[in-house]
DNA sequence: CAACTAGGTCACTAGGTCAG
DNA sequence: CTGACCTAGTGACCTAGTTG
């Protein structure tokens, strides 16, 4: 059974804060459910404050830290302050449902414990342990009558690697089937009754040590990487070897699929949609992050939190800083596949086309920020998964989901990072502030293609195009409208994928600069970078002399786009 | 958590009678919806009738119910209590769902309690939550025809902005299309299974609050005063008698001076506009508050929303839109005050930057400027002085001065209420729910020469003319395309004062049924007030026997513009 | 007993149909 | 092509039953 990562029957883990948020998920079990005997019932419902998820919380909270330098890690809630240790008796929190746990965790789980499970199969809040699975009311059921009824989905149409999640789960019965019985699904593996304390225990030891390696890893990832591979050294490798490594690392890190995306991006308009889905399938994803979940991610992540979002750092004020942060957004990495909907609509399973996965909750949506008409919510981002949200969801939800799907690229960013000659020399401070400010910037160039000029559409992580009329009727304006321009300009440009690199590694030493402390141990990178740029273009093209100069006059173009970006993003957040 | 929006996702909301009856919904599916069991059905008074039936269409649908004839109506809720009268009863649902409301509403309608949920993408009734969004099943098919098989719909013929109504949705079906996705509709975002309680109960509350507030503000204008004087007479007056009397209260009422405005407006560049008056000024549009129908809004949309007046913005809900909107300039109105920093910054007063005319003298309306900048309110009604407040106000003083700009004009309407033959033989309950319904309707009505089609400007009641494009980029969207496209039709149908006195009383009477208990009285009064109309219509242009069907064909649109409308002021009141 | 889950229920919806 | 209806599912909740 489990595989997963976790463990523990294996579903994947959330964790959620405290606080009495809220947010139910909206398919999630919510409180119904899980809650306590059916005496409790009588509490008021639920509370709200069940929420699991909280990840919005959370991520506020996360917000306010401000160490930059620091660690973008997370806190974590309360949860979990010492792992192992005694713990548990942390948190207490009030919350009433929660109150009734014990112990912190214990309990659970799903809620209130702090932490959150997730379906196997689907990604969705999970509403217990079914078939020998953490799983939700949706893959429960679906598994139960196939496997009552014995039912014999009909082919999948496309290649029977559907990615399964929540949003798109109905698609394909004939996968989603599939997906069940690898997961570990079976009326075999059925358990009754309470958790065995022993079990129960495990799960929170394995939560607790999976919570301290990502922070670790997260902080590393940002922080100390520098011990890693690629030593490269010197700071003064030549253009020529810095040209080879970036290249190195672009191709290793954006273009494969390692991560999970999938090459090049395509072209918007990519009509066809080839499968796609290079990633791997199910598990895919979420493993994604490795371990994480999503959901954590923001917090803890390191990396993305505050990386990010650099937008934050023009303003001035601190405060905001950290908010956006936070928030940042961000354009989705790729693999698209395109399936999408509308666009293409061919059928009904579309792949996944995205490779991110959904993680729990919610739905999908989301990204950047902008609401519509009735309830609905904007946050048409192309690296979220759909650009309007309904209004069943709650912002928080979108946020988390939409936080989901900008991770990956946000940590292959750093991994990026981390391949430029001398990046790993800067103290962990400078780098992890480069990455704050410059990594809505590097994504800005790298999802470049995604933004088609010519055809005026966008397409989305998951492979939606939409027309730029239809996304500017959602309210998107002056964002949208600069991101294609840039997008022209730079693609007018025709870079070669080495110069594609090089000029990102240049985007990212060439970002804000506040905060940082070794200012001259940045410009000397930034300079190195810059020369081995021009060498690289006026070696390639010696006619075309004024290439080099129009590739430095986007950067200014960038950091204005970061600021329209992080300016969106906090109005989102804070106002959703 | 969901969001908001609309909660569920968003529908309209309308509150369905009690009855339970019913009709629903067409195309319902079949178990569901439904109702509840008829017992239940007790309550209430009204009889059945549920019907919402907007002319057309409803009707069909609505077939069920029993009032036969008429009405358009749509039911209101209970909500409203008698403000006058011992009456209503007050709502407290208990339980959602269940069967019987306490008071009055009682009845199921579809889903979710009581009410009834509109189709966000063209106000009919929806069938359910379809892709995300509540929808009707004409635009749950058009839509899933769509996605399937990809069509790409010709351009549109106009601007791409075609205002998207029940009666003309299959005209363009690149707008169609278009609109569908700006509400929200995605394949991503379906959602299968029954509602989760929270979410319904959620709603629930939010119509209740929205009831409320609606309650309050519009039953106190209109209460009081109904009651006296004028006992006319006579139920049977005939049609001559009517007609004089209706033109006698329209001219004394509407016409002249009287009340306390100020003086004409400046017809902007209205054309033509027979006569009319002027409106008094103030009164204008408004209050529609008057309650209807459709709620919901959920909470606002944020984005925009779009319709009609109000349109929020405020800080909190920065979306992108209002982010836009900052950046917007500020108009300023005139003369004013204005002290604002930064509503105008450029000098003083400025003139009015924008174009817009400022005729009138301005009321107070402090900050007329729009600025919107930071915390900018828009609430750009014809009926307000001023279409933007400054950030220093807040929403209650805002709503405050709105609500004196349009109380004379409610005042004026009760007064031509008590004017029309029969209205006051009806019960003060009676009177009050078909003046809560059908003020904004007939304010709509009067106020027609407000917006010039031609010249595409709205005048506000202060005098100042504003163009389209102006008031669209301040978020006003489809209510005002509404407004503007009602008004084209109105006025393109030539009215004579009387002809135009007589047609809003039957726009009143037409109003919807919702708490009225003596149903027989008003479809008398209706059938009286018709039969006059055509006949004064008939006999003035015998040979245009078209124009007595168009006029009628205008109360659904009315419904509609008063469903927007609605919409935009629950969000303004929720979430300014 | 209390903590849990398999199954059952039935409130709901995507899609298919086919008359209009 | 549109949209009223119908059917096969879906999944939120509940409860009987299992286990510590």
């Amino acid at each position: 059974m489990d595989n997963s990562p976790g463990g523990a029957g294996g579903g994947v883990i959330l964790y959620a804060g405290s606080s009495g948020s809220s947010s139910p998920s909206p398919g999630s079990p919510s409180s119904g459910y899980q809650t306590q005997s059916p005496s409790s019932h009588s509490q008021p419902s639920s509370p709200e404050e069940v929420t699991f998820t909280e990840i919005g919380a959370l991520k506020q909270r996360a917000a306010g830290c401000n160490t930059p330098s620091s660690k973008l890690v997370f806190q974590f809630p309360e949860v979990y302050n010492g792992p192992s240790a005694a713990a548990t008796p942390q948190h207490s929190y009030a919350h009433p449902i929660a109150g009734k746990r014990p112990c912190g965790f214990a309990g659970t789980f799903t809620k209130t414990g702090g932490m959150v499970l997730l379906c196997k199969v689907c990604g969705d809040i999970a509403s217990g342990f079914h078939y020998g699975v953490h799983a939700c009311e949706g893959c429960k059921g679906f598994f139960r009558r196939s496997i009552q009824q014995n039912i014999n989905y009909k082919m999948c149409v496309k290649n029977e690697n559907c990615l399964i999640m929540r949003m798109n789960r109905n698609r394909c019965q004939h996968c989603r089937f599939k997906k069940c019985l690898s997961v570990g699904m079976s009326r075999d593996a059925v358990r009754f009754g309470r958790i065995p304390k022993r079990e129960k225990q495990r799960l929170l030891d394995e939560m607790q040590s999976y919570m301290n390696s990502l922070n670790e890893s997260a902080a590393m990832d940002m922080e100390s990487p520098s011990v890693r591979e690629n030593p490269t050294s010197t700071d003064e490798t030549n253009s020529k070897e810095a040209i080879g490594a970036i290249s190195r690392a672009y191709r290793n890190i954006f273009t494969s699929n390692s991560s999970n995306q999938e090459k090049a991006p395509k072209r918007a308009n990519v009509p066809t949609n080839n499968d796609t889905s290079p990633f791997s399938q199910d598990g895919s994803f979420v493993p994604v992050s490795s371990h994480p979940t999503s959901a954590q991610s923001y917090q803890s992540c390191p990396v993305a939190p505050a990386t990010l979002c650099p937008a934050a750092s023009n303003e001035n004020q601190p405060s905001f800083q950290n908010v956006d942060n936070n928030r940042y957004s961000y354009l989705v990495s790729t693999n698209q596949n395109h399936n999408q909907s509308n666009a293409t609509p061919q059928r009904g399973i579309s792949a996944n086309p995205n490779g991110f996965r959904n993680a729990g909750s919610a739905h999908n949506q989301p990204s950047c920020p902008w609401k519509l008409a009735s309830g609905a919510k904007v946050l048409a981002c192309p690296l979220n998964a759909c650009p309007v949200s309904g209004a069943e969801r709650s912002s928080q939800e979108i946020w988390e989901s939409f936080s989901q799907c900008f991770t990956p690229a946000v940590k292959e960013v750093v991994e990026f990072a981390k391949g430029i000659p001398g990046f790993q020399e800067l103290s962990q401070q400078d780098q992890v502030m480069l990455l704050k400010s410059g990594t809505f910037q590097v994504l800005m160039v790298r999802f470049c293609s995604l933004f088609n000029a010519k055809e005026r559409t966008v397409t989305f992580l998951n492979g939606q195009t939409y027309p730029l009329s239809t996304l500017r009727a959602l309210g998107m304006g002056s964002l949208l409208d600069a991101m294609f321009e840039f997008s022209e300009k730079l693609g007018s440009l025709g870079l070669e994928p080495d110069e594609m690199a090089l000029f990102m590694a240049v985007v990212l030493v060439s970002a804000d600069r506040s905060g940082i402390s070794d200012m001259w141990a940045v410009e000397q990178l930034q300079e190195g970078l810059i020369r081995a740029l021009r060498s690289l273009i006026t070696r390639r093209r010696p006619d075309d002399t004024a290439l080099f100069p129009k590739l430095l006059l986007r950067l200014p173009d960038l950091r204005t786009l970061n600021n329209l970006h992080s300016d969106k993003l906090l109005a989102f957040r804070i106002d959703p």
